[in-house]
DNA sequence: GATGAATGAGTCTTCATTCAT
DNA sequence: GATGAATGAAGACTCATTCAT
């Protein structure tokens, strides 16, 4: 129906056009209303329309950015459902970093974001995260070391996350290079596993 | 000297204003210039004889956070240079997790003033702190397992810090839960150590 | 087309506001933006939608009375346009210190304004005049005494806003003083012909 | 005596830094007082006790200005108090022009302050010039056309002083162009005198 | 006389948001 | 649904001037 795309379209322009500004920003400025309405090509009042803020842009986008991972996790975790935990996690860490290789500075702007809001935002994105990871941990509950397993998927998730988000920081193209990417799955391992097998990257 | 005391007092009182107002906050805002000097017991001029600016402050005060934390890890680590490394690792990981619990709020904002700098005010702090890292590490270079320890220090700094900085925002009275101190513990001995004696927390 | 007349109307309003507040005003000061919008009866917003700043709002009035005296030029040649020099001459000088007697102190900052904004205003502005002069001065090329046209139309033009401007500051109603614009008449005539018949002014 | 010649050193002082940071500053403001004091190598309470306010300095500056003009005419005028008009003219407009050509930003400056502080100081400064000008006029009485030498004197003050800013505004190279003095002195003379006599530049 | 740290009123400007068309 | 002109609260920052030392 044309009025349902139209609509869709509007949308997804000004989720687009955001995306495209931060990414493309010469500065760290959030872009404003009317530099994002005016890229979506459409007039601030639209924007509105969709959208209960500026603000709301980013977490719609940062929502968005959230579910791409956790399908990312269920596609990679799925088809291999037996495959032991020493070859699932490299995958996880992969599709993790690949995820947030594409648009360093949104992630940044997104976690800003996460930050001025306070929990809730965070709760509403990393909640999820960790249940599904803490689902899959049960699913290999008798090859992983911990027992207390909300705990662990907590603390993996958090530190996976948090060294994410500072190597965009320090240095983006870092998270692209296989080498830290083995690391930071030997890391993940080594506390997962009572006695990890050399594995590769 | 009169004159320099006073010139001390009046930059250290608005240090001190910017902290309080912070944690204090109702809101995630960076209080305003007024408030600051108005709290600092100065006026908006003096703030600025003294600060470039509002963000000048907020980095100043990340100075002083980075600071304490190289200086508490020398304090820790020094008296006994002897220890193994599975008993200085719980002392650091205590002494981080407990340096970042006493003003959460402030942290937060000190992450987002990081955040949106880029990359230069972060790396002003993170790689002294890895440097140093990196130089214990190699005073026990023999001890642990990892033989790139550049990459180890630069991974461990990266995820502790993450990982802090990500609890700070989920739950910061987790930090101060010693069987979480001890599951990072954990994570990072069985990175660093080949054969990790369970230790207690 | 409403929407096109609304924006016609503010814009002017702002120019008005600013007239008129320069010329009613105790002090020497440019208005605040907030004085003009309040008087336009718009939002400062509003101002910052049509003009720059607030100096690009002195730099359209200046254009603006620029604009109004090469009309004024034309208006009063074309119609007598084989009227000897003699007889041209009055009628400018007449017409400028007319146009300039109507809002002194506006001059007076719009001559501010033009030195304080370096030559390129005064360029933009000047140069026209000057050209237009001299297209003038060429028609006339057998009755006048100058061979070099364009030095004498830049002489001329300098001479005869110079001695206006600074007439303004010392003692405006001069400028309405038909004895004062005769001897200024006078200097021009003298300067442009070689045996100026006595004229009335 | 060291206490007076302290005291006129620091008063110069600032008066010469004014006037070097305003010839040599890259915008068009007029230094603040803090950049003037450095620059004198006082500080701003020591100006404060020799000006009573930065405007005060412009003012002070305005009146050396105007005082070198008046010397200036004196020693133009008077080893030849018997020469004609036709010679005396010339040499004015030369001294003039040179007199203005050496500081041009701060004589834009001061023009500037002129116009900002209304007509007094103008006054204080453009009355004894002219009135040393009609004197002049009238020991030539009997060679100058006009009669009523106040008004002629007060003419060709603000004709040639206006003549000389807008000028100096638009292009301060040609006040140093012998053709453009030539010129100037042209319109002066054939003002003055009924029969001018060609004369060289 | 000299100092210079402190003052703080005063302005410009931005930009998220609204709402009449 | 769409428009985009208008809004106006909010805040950072400047700088001439003062006055206790």
């Amino acid at each position: 129906m044309p009025r349902q795309e139209w609509a869709r379209l509007s949308h997804d322009a000004i989720l687009d056009a955001m995306e495209e500004l931060v990414e493309r920003a010469s500065d760290r400025q959030v872009p404003t209303t009317n530099q994002i309405a005016e890229r979506a090509g459409v007039s601030v009042g639209t924007l509105y329309e969709y959208f209960d803020g500026r603000r709301a842009i980013l977490h719609a986008l940062y929502r968005g950015h959230s579910a791409q991972i956790r399908e990312l996790f269920v596609r990679v975790s799925s088809p291999h459902a037996g495959a032991p935990v020493s070859e699932a996690v490299p995958r996880f860490i992969d599709a993790l970093a690949q995820a947030h290789a594409i648009a360093p500075r949104l992630h940044i702007l997104l976690v800003r974001e996460m930050l001025a809001d306070g929990g809730e935002l965070m709760a509403e994105v990393q909640d999820p995260a960790r249940a599904l990871f803490e689902a899959w941990l049960r699913q290999h509950e008798h090859e992983v070391r911990p027992t207390d397993l909300a705990t662990a998927a907590g603390l993996i998730t958090v530190t996976v996350e948090g060294a994410i988000h500072l190597q965009l920081l320090a240095d983006p193209a870092r998270l692209r290079d296989v080498g830290w990417r083995a690391e930071v799955t030997d890391l993940v391992l080594r506390y997962l596993l009572d006695d990890p097998a050399p594995h590769a990257s």
